[in-house]
Parts: structure tokens; sequence; C-alpha cells
DNA sequence: CTTAGGG
DNA sequence: CCCTAAG
């Protein structure tokens, strides 16, 4: 069968989720947790950051599961090993002709008639299926509504009959948005924009069950059928703009097919003339915020396309900080989820197998490596365009880092629930206290390129070799045979921890925004600090002219 | 166990 | 990165 159910396990975060991939092509992710009990819960925002994370920095934890399955799932509270069993497994494949690379089987599966259920059996023996009514559901209950009344396993179709299969918001207008709206989602919007709205409607329709707050979907792999990029087409910028970056990605990877596809999928990306370089989803970014989903992290690109751009967008919009400010309850001791080796895998090209260390099960790792060839040129050049011209400092981009991450907090920091361990900006390396007010610093084009490259090595690393090897060395310890160069994004998240929690916090630091790096110890990360200062102490001090343009700025 | 600092 | 001494 297909790889449709992926548990995603991050100890250090604390992270058990169960990702249901709805839609295979392009993959919905759904998350949802096991909790204490064995039930299915939302993930939380925090969670599904991390997962995120791990989906693109480290797929070591992913496994790919079949129907039928049956998860264990350790929990540290109770006795009982409550267990998950994946009854059905919801794909959505195109309806174009079966990509090569995918399992035919399972094609014609159409898309709000196939959705993962999990059904889970609790330590007590009670079963519970997420999609009805029952044990499990309590914790879903709220988020259910449109769920259980828009189709889950049971074949129902949604509540409202303008969309039979295929979606037609184009016409609708407002009011009508606005009541399809509520009949997906159970709730009353006020959004006037339509474009919002059909975005909203459309995943409310996508999404198997829409966990208000935490769903998170991720558009993977290459564009599904033609329906659906017509859905791009007229309802979600992001969304097509994603399919393009992707089908480009994978341009190399399936020479023979992707051919159709991509001219396809670049003509429409010509009707709807994309100028806009930014992925953020202009009107659903905005328009999310002043709805129930303020300063939500919306839909994000994934980010391994578009790795060049993490440095601006990964803070840009704000999201990320003002979501993850500090949400207490979630610490709970993980419900560890193994998955035992039931059967065999369904062989599907696109996946890796390898060993599995801890339930001896393959893991597969997605195929679907997106080693970039060459960079995407349009973005670097928009990339470069914010940064004015100046000298390069070579670590001028966690200054640049850093500062945006300030100006964040002045915007948001003051209604933030001020974390009282952590009030330490203080610690900031002097370098970053002297050019906060720069809002941009500058590299040149080499160096940018320099980093691109560095960061397409790294990725290729990534999903080439995930296990940290070790080799002995001759005094007898062990070494990392690998030194993993830090990638942009690390040390972003680096300078960002730094900034959140105080220097010298490492395990903090490591534990909270290196969730997913499980690679890097605190000590990596300290190091990596020391180095960051030092290097920056390095350049700066004796006037070069450099101090002068920075104080020209603070002054 | 975590942090700091030297190697 | 590693190692280790110090909280």
């Amino acid at each position: 069968m297909g790889t449709l159910v992926d548990i995603v396990g991050n100890e250090e975060a604390g992270v058990d989720c169960i990702i249901s991939h709805k839609a295979a092509d392009p993959v919905v992710y759904q998350l949802a947790r096991v909790d204490g009990d064995g039930r299915l819960v939302p993930a939380t925002e925090d969670e599904v950051m991390a997962v995120e994370d791990l989906l693109e920095e480290d797929k070591s934890n992913v496994r790919t599961l079949d129907t039928g399955q049956i998860l264990e799932c350790s929990t540290n509270g109770s006795e009982g090993q409550p267990q998950l069993e994946i009854l059905e497994i919801g794909t959505e494949k195109p309806n174009i002709p079966p990509h090569p690379m995918m399992d035919s089987e399972e094609v014609d599966v159409h898309p709000k008639e196939r959705i993962p259920s999990l059904v889970c059996h609790g330590s007590d023996g009670s079963v519970c299926q997420s999609g009805s009514p029952g044990e499990c559901s309590k914790t879903f209950s709220e988020l259910d509504r449109s769920k259980t009344n828009s189709s889950f396993d049971t074949g129902m179709k949604p509540d409202f009959s303008l969309l039979n299969g295929e979606i037609h918001l184009d016409n609708l207008s407002v009011k009508d948005l606005q009541e399809t709206f509520k009949a997906t989602f159970g709730r009353e919007t006020s959004v006037k924009d339509k474009q919002w709205l059909k975005r909203r409607i459309i995943m409310g329709l996508t999404n198997s069950c829409d966990f208000s707050t935490t769903s998170f979907v991720i558009i993977d792999n290459r564009v599904g059928r033609k329906q659906k990029t017509e859905t791009c087409e007229s309802v979600d910028c992001s969304v097509l703009f994603d399919c393009v970056v992707t089908s480009a990605m994978e341009n190399h990877e399936s020479p023979s097919t992707s051919h159709d596809k991509k001219s396809e999928i670049h003509s429409i990306a010509n009707e709807t003339n994309m100028e806009s370089s930014t992925f953020q989803d202009k009107s659903g970014g905005k328009d999310a915020e002043t709805e129930e989903r303020p300063a939500k992290r919306i839909r994000k690109p994934t980010k391994r396309y578009i790795e060049e751009l993490s440095e601006g967008e990964s803070r840009d919009s704000g999201a990320k900080i003002v979501s993850s400010v500090k949400h207490p309850a979630y610490d709970q001791p993980s419900a560890k989820v193994w998955a035992r080796p039931v059967q065999n895998f369904g062989l599907d090209r696109r996946y890796l197998t390898r060993k599995d260390s801890l339930g001896g099960s393959g893991i597969q790792i997605p195929y679907v490596s997106r080693i970039r060839r060459s960079r995407p040129r349009e973005n670097l050049m928009n990339l470069m365009k914010l940064q004015p011209s100046g000298e390069g400092i070579s670590i001028s981009l966690e200054k640049n880092d850093v500062a945006s991450s300030t100006q964040l907090d002045k915007e948001c920091g003051n209604n933030a629930p001020k974390n009282s361990l952590s009030p330490r900006w203080i610690e900031e390396p002097p370098v970053v206290a002297s050019e906060r007010s720069t809002p941009y610093t500058e590299r040149t084009t080499i160096q940018l390129e320099e980093e691109v490259k560095l960061k397409n090595v790294e990725s290729y690393r990534n999903n080439s070799d995930e296990e940290v090897v070790t080799v002995p060395t001759a005094n007898g310890g062990m070494r990392r045979k690998h030194h993993r160069p830090w990638t942009l994004s690390e040390v972003v998240k680096l300078v960002d921890g730094v900034a959140k929690y105080g220097a010298g916090r490492w395990s903090e630091i490591k534990r909270l925004a290196f969730a997913s790096y499980s690679y890097r110890t605190s000590v990596d990360l300290k190091d990596k600090w020391r180095n960051l200062l030092r290097a920056s102490l390095a350049e700066l001090p004796t006037g070069n002219g450099y101090s002068a343009q920075w104080t020209d700025f603070s002054g």
C-alpha cells in the first residue's frame, strides 16, 4: 500500500506526532500526537513546527507505515500500551497519469473519500475511531465538528452542495463564501477577503480535519491533478508557487515525466502572473491574523525549497516568534510511538529504506530528496535586493537576523508573557548590540552564493547521510566523523535562540530551538556561538570604517 | 547533567 | 569538534 501515515518522533522536543498524509500528492500532513492515554490530540503549534523542521532537516525519525499496521505507544505514565491501528490510509493521488515514481495502485481515490483514519486502542481496551464520536473523539471533539460532517471515513459528502467534487468558489460572493466557510469550519467568520476565504475553504476541504489551531499543510512533491492546479490557480498563489518550485526542484529527478506537468504548471504560473517574489501568501497572511489565528504562522512553503530565503523568511512574518512565545503545557511525557514491523512496506521508488535502529522496521526516507542542482536565480536576486550595498562581513547574516528578531520583539515582546527565566538580552554579543539598528547588512554576491552552495552541500548530506558516524580516535575516544557545516538556518536559529533564551542557556536553546537538529549538541551550540563571537569581534574592533557605519545608524 | 573554556 | 574541570 502506500506511504501514508508517518510517525514522527522527536525526543528532544517531546514530540511524537502522527502525520497522516491525506493527500499524497500534493501531500497534506496533518499532525496529531498520541497523548498519554493513547488518544490522538492535535499537535501543538510548536510540535507542528518541530515536526516540520524535522521533516525538512532530518528524516531519520520518520517512519512510514501501512494500513493495518499496529502502533504501540509506549507512554511514560500509564502501564498499558495503547495502540493505534491504522485502519485506512487516505491518499489523494492525482488523476493525472500516475507518476512513474509512484505506486499506481490507489490512484483513483476521490480526494474527499479516502481519508486517514486511525483507531486507537486505549490501554483499557477501548477502541475509538477518530472519525466518529467516541472515546478518542473527546479530544477531537471541538476540532472535529467540521470533519465529522464533512466526510471522514464514512464517505459522506461534505455538508454543502456547492462542492461536489470540484470546488468552484470563484463565482461566489463574499457572503456565500462566508456561508461556505461556516459550513466547513462550523464557525462564523467575518473575513471579507474572498481570496482568503476561498483558500481557507479549500484547505478545510482538502484537510481531513482542520485542527483549528494546529493543522498545517505541507504541499509536497509534485503538483497534483489538474483539478488541483486549477484550485491553485484560482485560489492560492502560495500553493501554486509551491507547486512550481517543487516541480522545478524535482525536474531532474524524474526527467521524463515532469515535463508535462512542469509546463502545465508554468503556464498556470504565467496566467496568474506571479509577480510577487515573496512566498508569503499575501491575502492569507494578513487576514489570517485578523481572524481567529492571530499571528499564527500561516502555511509556510516547505523550507527546503526555499532555504535561501530562510534568513528573512523564517522570521519576517514574526509569526514564529510570536507563536512560540511560551506554551507550558506540552512538556508532557511524550508518548513514544514505535512502529512495529508488521508487514512489508510498499515498494515506492520515492523512498529509500534503511534500517531502523528502534523497531527494526524499515524507515523509508522520502527519496524526493530535493537536491537542488542550481539555485533558483530569481529568489536569490530578490533576496539580494534587500541588501543595500556596503561591505561584506562574514557573519553579517547573524547580525541581520538578530536585528530583525529584535525588531520583532519590540513589536510583540511586550505583550508576550515574559519568561522570567530568560530576560537575558544583555548577553548579546557587542557586535549585535551595536548593529541592531542596522536593518540590513550585506554581503557580496559571491559570499551569498558561497553560502548557498554550502547549503546545498549540506542538504545533500542531510539526505544521504543521516546518522552521526563516529570513528575511533587514537586516544581511544570517539570522534564524530563528519564535520557538519553549520547551515544558514542553523546559525539563524542559534542566534535566535540566544536572543530569546540568553547566551549560556545552551541546553534550553538546544531543546527549544534546535529540537529538530538531533546532531547538534548543546556544546555544539556553545562552540558555534563562541566562534561567531570571535569572528564578529575580529571583524569589528579597530575601525576599518566599519564601526563608523554602525554608529551612524545607532546614533 | 550542564556550562565554560582550553585543546 | 573533543575533552574536562567546575558548578
